[in-house]
Parts: structure tokens; C-alpha cells; sequence
DNA sequence: CCTTACAGAACGATTGTTCTGCTTGTAAAG
DNA sequence: CTTTACAAGCAGAACAATCGTTCTGTAAGG
């Protein structure tokens, strides 16, 4: 099946066209395999968690054979990490361009955060990952400095949209990391809490105890996207 | 090393003493070496991870051979559930004796229960066991009623401890239910936020937000244990 | 021509489970 | 109280399966 699907592959190649002197085509399998596997990775650690997913799994989802894989990344932890980089540089430019921001519905931007953060494969992937860092401390060397410059990023991001009513800046920054870290806390509340509609529930009511403390500010791009 | 350790403990043991009528000297030797083996998977799940906490390591761990962990746990799923009862236990019936409730101060107890979640070795290998649920399906069936009863149990606590000004048990119920998914997501957000001391005030500042929403019952019972 | 990209076998280490003995507490029989 | 038989408790080897890594060989773009 392996075999088949690799030739099957290479018979849809095609050397023709070449978007806008984007290298070679060399190089743009090698991209495209290294996009393939970091994919087959989310999936994977979405699905089977962090301790079932295996390089054998991985390999096997992205339709990829275990010398490439092992070629382009050479260990686990090497994949492990660019699949890291590329959720976080996803879960910073969400893929939501043409919703305008909920001017003053509070609730609506914060469900939108849940949805990103525990009703996706790449945030639960993460979540997934997060966990792992914990107790690998290998991991976590590699991937703390990049964590927190992305926590950073969003928090000047929060401060470009919202405001605190009494001008504190960095109320509005602390509320956004609580009503983060109260989003990241569902994943491991669902066990206990098996019925989405009390899950939603509980989102709306904090919405309500943030709501005091955060003014919209007036939005000026259209385009920009909402990075929460 | 482990059989001299194995000899060791076989020296000590003492059959004149037989505390009071709770068994034979086998059946107190069993339920003593079932109560060691799930300490050490509490370490294991603590120290390395829920992927990276094996059998050998447990049995290591506890200073028991391979064949008497297989005795008493046939499977590794029969180990974590009884684990995971045992963590539940635990954490319903804190060891707080002495404490007395902080009359109003509501911040203390969330110190308390974060405290108890992400500050103790016993919250933080549930939250491994938790997260590893979301995706083993085989888990999540077995426990998947013990947690929500868990839950039930501490919302009943929680309404005997915390009224709600216009009289609404249901929101206080709630309003714990966020706090406490607010207190698991500490785990996964502190990757993001390494200052100890920036956690603390968002944990504060968490308590001001919900504060205006309770109000503390008088107290009675003055042994009364805190099951957040 | 030669370096990059890949296929796949082979590796030792470790996983969880099953199995075979040996020891010993315990209760019934004498 | 002594003896005997039996099952429970346990030690440790053996098991196939799977883990991540390393290696050799092949094809092809530059």
C-alpha cells in the first residue's frame, strides 16, 4: 500500500509549472514533504496523544517512507519541534480573514478563542505537546524561549484591540493570559463535564466576569486578522 | 540491588502485631504492596510523564519485582485506573485538618486549590492521566463516570461552603467549575509563563473577578475538611 | 559528475504481557 | 496442638511487538 501510494505520488508530479521562481523542484518536494509530515504530526498527536504518536504512525498518515522521513528529520524531537514552530506561527495568524471583529460582543471573540484552542486539531495538538514539555525537559529547553515570545506577541496584540476602563494596559493583558489559560483548562475539564452545552455555558459566564474590565477599542484595518 | 532490597523487606516483617482484626498478615502485606505500587505510579506520572511512565519504571519505583506487580495489577490499565481512584480519593479529602476556612477571604482558598492542582505531585499526575484520557478511548470509558460523579460531589461541597448574593446555587456551582478549569489550565500555560510570580497575580486577580459573586457561608463544623 | 532526496532493511533497546516455578500464610483434617 | 494440603503471593525468565535510530543502496535533479 506504502509502495503504491509513493509511486502513485510521483506519477502526479509535475515539473511544468514553477510558481514564481520558488527554487527548484528539488527543493519544492522537499518543502512539500517536510509540510506533509509536520500535517501527518498534528494529526497524529491530536488523535493518538503525545505517548501513541510514534514516528511508524506519523509516517504512515503522511503517506511517506521512513528513510524520507528520517531524512528530514533526523530524530523525533527535531519533527516534534518544526511541528511546534508551525502551530504556533498558525494559532497566531488564524485562518479567519474575512470575520470582522464582534465589536463590543465580548463572548463572541472568546468562544472564537475556545473554538481555536480546544475545537481544533492544531490546538489540541498543542495542548497535547504543552503536556509533554512539562516532564521533557530536553523539549522544554527548546521550545520555552519560542513560547514565551508568542505569549508576548499576543499580548501586545490584545492591547491593539481591547482596553481597560480605567487605562491600565496591563489589566487588559492579564485578563486576555487568565481567559487564556481558563480556555487551555477546558481541555482537561472535559472528562469531567461531558455536555458541551455546560461547557459553553461556562464560557458565556466568564465572558460576563471579564466583560466589566475590557473596552473594544475602535478598529481601523479590516483586513487584520484577529490574533488572540 | 532489588532482590537484596526484596530480602530486606521480608526481614522486617513483624507477625506478632496485627492491628485490629483487619485481616492476615498476607491480606495487610498485599494491600500494602498494591498502596506502594500506586505511590509510585503517582511519582512516575508526576515525574516523567504520562508516555514515558512504564511498568519497568513503576516497579522500579516501588521497590517491587516484576511478577508481584503483575499479580496484583494484571494489566497496565488496571494500574492507572486504580491509580486514578486513589488520586480522586485524595484530592476529595485534602490533608488540611488543622487549617480553618479563611472567612472571606476568597483568594486564599483559590491559592489553596491551585495549590492543591498544579502544586502537588498527586494534581499534577491526574492532569497527566487526564489529558492522556482525551484520546485513549479505552480509558476515558472506564473513568469517564467517576469523574463526573467526582465533579458532582464537589459541587454539592462547594454550595455548603460559598452562597451566592441573589440566591443562585447553580452560579456558584459554575462559577467553581471555571475556577477550576482556570486552576488546570495553569498547568498547560505555565510553558508560556515561566515567573512563579506572574501566576500568583493572575491567580489574584482571577479572585477579584469572581469575587463579587460570592459570598461565604458561616461555617459550623470546624473539622470540617475543604473539598474544592 | 555529484550532491540531494529518498527507499527500506537492520539495529539494539524497551514496551506490556504471559508463563513457569518457588515460597508461605492459612484453614481444614486428624 | 499438630499435620497436611492448597491456594495466594510473588520472583523472574521468556515472549512478540514496537520503539527510535543508523545504515546501505538507488534514483534523479542541478
Amino acid at each position: 500500500m506504502s509502495a503504491s501510494a509513493h509511486l502513485q505520488k510521483a506519477a502526479t508530479n509535475q515539473t511544468i509549472l514553477k510558481p514564481a521562481g520558488t527554487g527548484g523542484v528539488r527543493q519544492r518536494q522537499s518543502l512539500e514533504a517536510r509540510h506533509n509530515l509536520i500535517q501527518a504530526t498534528i494529526f497524529c498527536l491530536d488523535k493518538f496523544g503525545y505517548a501513541d504518536t510514534s514516528i511508524a504512525r506519523i509516517q504512515d498518515q503522511a503517506n511517506v517512507s521512513r528513510g524520507a522521513l528520517t531524512h528530514h528529520f533526523p530524530s523525533k524531537e527535531e519533527l516534534v519541534i518544526a511541528t511546534i514552530d508551525s502551530l504556533l506561527e498558525k494559532l497566531l495568524r488564524p485562518s479567519l480573514p474575512s470575520k470582522k471583529l464582534s465589536q463590543t460582543d465580548i463572548v463572541a471573540d472568546l468562544r472564537w478563542l475556545a473554538r481555536n484552542m480546544t475545537g481544533t486539531a492544531c490546538g489540541r495538538a498543542l495542548s497535547e505537546v504543552l503536556m509533554a514539555s512539562r516532564t521533557d525537559k530536553k523539549l522544554s529547553a527548546r521550545i520555552s524561549t519560542r513560547l514565551t515570545e508568542w505569549n508576548t506577541k499576543l499580548d501586545e496584540a490584545v492591547v491593539g484591540f481591547y482596553a481597560s476602563p480605567n487605562g491600565d494596559d496591563d489589566d487588559v493583558r492579564q485578563i486576555w493570559m487568565i481567559a487564556r489559560t481558563f480556555m487551555r483548562g477546558l481541555i482537561l475539564q472535559q472528562p469531567f463535564t461531558p455536555d458541551p452545552a455546560q461547557i459553553e455555558q461556562a464560557i458565556n459566564r466568564f465572558g460576563t466576569l471579564i466583560a466589566p474590565y475590557l473596552e473594544t477599542r475602535k478598529r481601523d484595518g479590516v483586513d487584520d486578522a484577529k490574533p488572540l
